[in-house]
DNA sequence: GCGACAG
DNA sequence: ATCTTGTCGC
């Protein structure tokens, strides 16, 4: 990817394929969790992806890629930077996973094609975005039982949803990228989330990449 | 025009 | 994202 202008051409030529009005197709099994870890001194990158049961939360795979950050971070253009050792960690995959949980946004997104829905094209596996901090879009506010959720809106669109996970604890935003809607998507967190704010397989990911770049960084 | 801005 | 200690709670 050369720079920002050529990106954002990319962006609105993949979106064509994005599909989010629709339920996910069968009952996802097998859901797996993908984030990066970014080291400070270089510009190295490690990719994690941690595929877990859906009905038991038991971890049944886990992968890492190092690679080299070849994008710097544009609100906006996120996928441009995890997504090619995120491709590399995948690669690596003995198991199909059902459905792909990033860390960030699916529809939310400006263009309408965050990293969910841009990894959800690219691989054709359904996605959805769980984000710890606004992007973009307003929303009402959000009971403080568990399950408590408030559309995100954008425009006139309600492009996700913001969940309360865990009770009295701050909620996280959900957001289709490809292949699922937001109900599902949201549903799918909720399970996820039996214990802690964060999905499970967004938290083993997390632990899983950063032990990945500490092992080759220090 | 001026900020804000996933990770 | 990452830099960072102790501290409150289960």
């Amino acid at each position: 990817m050369r720079d920002e202008a050529e990106a954002v051409a990319v962006q609105l030529r993949l979106r064509e394929r994005v599909v989010t009005d629709a339920p996910l197709g069968r009952a996802p099994r097998l859901v797996a969790g993908v984030d990066v870890a970014y080291a400070e001194g270089s510009d190295l990158v490690a990719g994690a992806v941690v595929v877990l049961e859906l009905d038991t939360l038991a971890v049944v795979e886990t992968v890492t890629a190092i690679g080299v950050a070849g994008f710097p971070y544009v609100p906006g253009l996120l996928a441009f930077r995890e997504i090619p050792v995120l491709e590399e960690a995948l690669s690596k995959l003995t198991v199909t996973p059902d459905l792909l949980v990033c860390d960030g946004y699916g529809i939310a997104h400006p263009r309408r094609f965050g990293l969910a829905s841009h990894l959800g094209v690219v691989t054709g596996i359904a996605a959805f975005g769980v984000g710890k901090t606004a992007f973009i879009g307003t929303h009402g506010q959000v009971g403080a039982d568990r399950g408590s959720w408030a559309p995100l809106v954008d425009g006139d669109e309600i492009v996700g949803r913001v969940l309360r996970t865990q009770k009295n604890v701050k909620p996280v935003f959900v957001s289709p990228g490809h292949l699922i809607d937001v109900e599902g998507s949201a549903e799918i967190t909720l399970r996820l989330s039996p214990k802690y704010r964060l999905p499970e397989t967004t938290r083993h990911a997390d632990s899983a990449c950063r032990a990945a770049l500490k092992a080759v960084t220090g």
